[in-house]
Formats: C-alpha cells, sequence, structure tokens
DNA sequence: ATTCAGTACGTTATAATATATCATATGTTA
DNA sequence: TAACATATGATATATTATAACGTACTGAAT
C-alpha cells in the first residue's frame, strides 16, 4: 500500500524516527559527518578534527550521550582530553545545528537534519532511551500562536516528550 | 472592550500569566499554599512545616528558583539544613503538582494551577527570567496526535520556550 | 503500652555536570 | 614580521544532585 500524500507531508516532520537495532549505522555517521562538513563550509566555520570526532562520538551511539561519558571515548585517542575539551566542542557543534541537548537527560543527541534550523522537538523513550526527533510544524504553530497572544517573541523552543516508544510497549517492558 | 469567548477559553489556558511588578505578591504565596494544603489533604499525603516553608520559598520569588539558592533561603530559619533537605522537600513537592522544574534552567517555579494534573508549559523570558504558565489544549492536541501516529505513548510534557516577554521587547531590552 | 512498620528528616560524603582562567599553539592579515 | 583572532591544553573550581546511614516521630496492631 502506497503512502498518502498527507502521510508523506507528515513524514517530512520526523527528522529522525525511532532507530531500529537492524540498519546500518555506520552509514547514518558517514552521512551526519558529511552534512556537518557542508554545512561547515557554508558557515564558513572550521570542522576542526577534535569537533569532527566528538560529532562522531555522538553520533556512535544513537541514543543521547552524556559529556563525561563523550569524554571518556575521546580519551581512548586523545589521552590529556578535559572536561572543556568536550564542552567547547559541544557548543561549536550546537552553535552549528549539527547536535541538539536534551535538557531533561543533559545529554547529547545529533541533530538528523542539519541544512534546516530548527529548535529541538524530541520524543524520548524512557524504556530504551532512544530519540526521535521531530521538526512538527502543527506543534511548532500551536507554540508560535499562544506567544504571539501573549505579546512574546519565541528564540528557541524545547519540546521533550518523556513516554514509551512502540516497539517498548509492543514488548510489554511496563518498568 | 468586552473579552469575547474564545479569549475567555484562551485565557483559561494561561495558567500563570508574566507577573507584573505592581501585584501584591503576598497573596500570591497565600493562596498558593492554601491550594496546596488543599491538594495534599485530597491526596492524604502531609504537608509538613519543611514542605511548606520549601515551597513558600519557590513562591517568594516570582521566577524560577535554584535548589541552592532555596538551601540558602531555608538556612536562614534552619541553620543545619542541608542539600539532601530542599531536594528532598523539591521532590515531594513536584510530585504532587505543587511546583514544576524547569529543565532548561534547572531551576523551579511553583505551579499556578496544583488542583488539575498536567505537564509543564512555559514561556520563559531569556532578559527578566519571568515565567508565564500554560496549559495550552492546542499544543498537547499537536503533541500527541504526532506521538500518537508514531506509535508512542507519552507520560510526561516538557515544553519550555526561551524569548522576550512583552514588558522587555517594550523597553527595548536587546541583549 | 508495647511492638512494629512506615515516613520524615538529620548528617556526612560523594557523584555528576559544567565553567573560569590562564597558557600555548596555530593560522591569517597587514 | 608584527598583530590579531581562533583553537586547544591544562589546572582548578563551581554548580547541581544523590547515596548511604542514622535518628525521631507517627499511627496502627497486638
Ligand atoms: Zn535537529
Ligand atoms: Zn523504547
Ligand atoms: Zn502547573
Ligand atoms: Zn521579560
Amino acid at each position: 500500500m502506497e503512502k498518502s500524500i498527507q502521510d508523506a507531508a507528515n513524514d517530512a516532520q520526523v527528522i529522525a524516527p525511532f532507530q531500529s537495532h537492524g540498519h546500518d549505522h555506520g552509514q547514518c555517521v558517514v552521512e551526519a559527518i558529511a552534512a556537518a562538513e557542508s554545512r561547515c563550509e557554508k558557515d564558513g566555520s572550521s570542522f576542526t578534527p577534535l569537533r569532527r570526532q566528538v560529532l562522531e562520538l555522538v553520533w556512535s551511539s544513537h541514543g543521547p550521550v552524556g559529556a563525561y561519558e563523550l569524554l571518556e571515548k575521546l580519551r581512548g585517542s586523545r589521552r590529556n582530553a578535559a572536561p572543556p575539551t568536550v564542552y567547547r566542542a559541544l557548543d561549536f557543534l550546537m552553535e552549528h545545528g549539527l547536535i541538539h541537548r536534551i535538557e531533561s537527560l543533559n545529554a547529547y543527541v545529533g541533530c538528523g537534519d542539519p541544512a534546516r534550523l530548527h529548535g529541538g522537538q524530541f520524543l524520548i523513550c524512557r524504556d530504551c532511551q532512544s530519540v526521535a526527533e521531530l521538526d512538527d510544524s502543527a506543534i511548532d504553530r500551536a507554540v508560535t500562536r499562544r506567544a504571539d497572544a501573549l505579546g512574546f517573541d519565541v528564540q528557541q523552543q524545547t519540546v521533550e516528550i518523556i513516554g514509551q516508544c512502540a516497539d517498548c510497549s509492543a514488548r510489554g517492558n511496563d518498568d
């Protein structure tokens, strides 16, 4: 059964779906790095080896990753890496829209669409920690409409929805 | 000019507006404590002096307050208060819907409508740190609709919108 | 009233997350 | 070359949050 136009329009608002366990994740990383290179070139910003490496580490797990977890991994190849090393890289990556910070987890996740500027909208599974990134215009409109009514100028949206993903509810994870 | 029915319905979704500087804030606190008492009585939970005091401190500033800021104030009357003292009280207050945590600020704010259970939707002014609490059904519906389409079961919404409030943009705070 | 279980709080220590500051290196511009 | 901006190294510290264990109170069952 083919997808309707409406379905296609809806899919376009799901930037990164929940990840199946079988997919070729190496490919995800490669594509993310390529997108980042292109984005930084456009911005005229320098995508240094350190920044690239941190971005690879963020992507290397599919879920949100903490800064100190990244630091540990980074130390595999850079023995002298310290907290500022990773925080500075994370700051750069966020400023250039290459990653998002998940406030409710103090963790970071690769952006599935760095070409397009957007705030973060996430569905986060409590059981398997997987994350789906959205850029849902209906959510955005609802927020903007209310803010406008109050004379509030929106600069950044943080929408983080905690719950249970379809896979986990199918498996009956009721933890 | 009178408010239309539509306006009234919209206002009902603004749980706590941005606060004017001139209002009687003592009254806000009194009402919040009364609502908390009634809520805890219904829950059969014990609204102890410590918990009451922490709730008063949360309300005593209109904006979001950090845990350690609360701790300092608490020490005015309880010299031996320690981090667990305040965190335990905050946990209790959150579990009973009396306060919300603002994830993007690591801070806590009194709930303007503890009688009704709801996730947090906030507009947060970057300049004056004031917060408006919403319970906007259009935002809620947009989120739920998208989550449903992905088979995701929503347990908790975190919606935190950073920007500039009407007062600050009128004053031309462009910081 | 005594025992018991549950709950609230005290107390000390430590974990987890993030930033400040100054030094060094490197690349770019004039 | 000199001057400057950017990126990273290195050390220290700030901020936010929890673990673990002990004590005191509460209210119910015996
Ligand atoms: Zn994104
Ligand atoms: Zn899941
Ligand atoms: Zn509330
Ligand atoms: Zn403001």
